[in-house]
DNA sequence: GCCAACGTTGGC
DNA sequence: GCCAACGTTGGC
């Protein structure tokens, strides 16, 4: 199983949001980047993933669970997109922010620190436990 | 609110 | 196919 990492912004779609659809999940629709794109392609359902705040709050807040493999993005005609559908599994103990994620010379290589833009992006089976264990989250 | 970084678009 | 212009994102 892979580990990944969804971004956005909180005003726009939040993990109060994500936990509102419950087990149904919904789209993540939107993104018009193809390097994102790529990944939501990859992606296995079962897979999981960080839901990350960006903007005011910059911090892990959850993880989610893909629950559809990826097929055409219905917020658009555009052929080009597509997106998986992601529902809320549980949130953090402790949110663990992007500072803390700064901070750890072993997470320095995450995309999150060096392309903060990318929007979808992996997460190493290393990461994905020192990012759990830093939010006393069972993976 | 500002600014830097990056991706995309469109003209040539 | 290249490159300049532009828009968007996200951290500070």
């Amino acid at each position: 199983m892979q580990h990944w990492l969804f971004k956005s912004e909180p005003d726009t779609w939040s993990w109060q949001d994500q936990l509102a659809k419950g087990d149904s999940g919904e789209e993540w629709d939107g993104v018009r980047n193809y390097q994102a794109r790529n990944f939501m392609r990859a992606m296995k359902t079962g897979d999981l993933g960080f839901f990350y705040h960006s903007q005011s709050e910059k911090a892990v807040v959850g993880i989610v669970q893909v629950i559809a493999e990826a097929h055409p993005d219905s917020s658009t005609q555009d052929p080009r997109w597509d997106c998986v559908d992601i529902k809320a599994l549980r949130p953090f103990e402790t949110p663990v922010t992007l500072a803390q994620i700064k901070a750890d010379p072993r997470l320095a290589e995450m995309p999150l620190v060096k392309s903060p833009r990318l929007s979808v992006q992996p997460v190493s089976a290393q990461a994905w436990q020192i990012i759990c264990a830093l939010g006393n989250t069972m993976a």
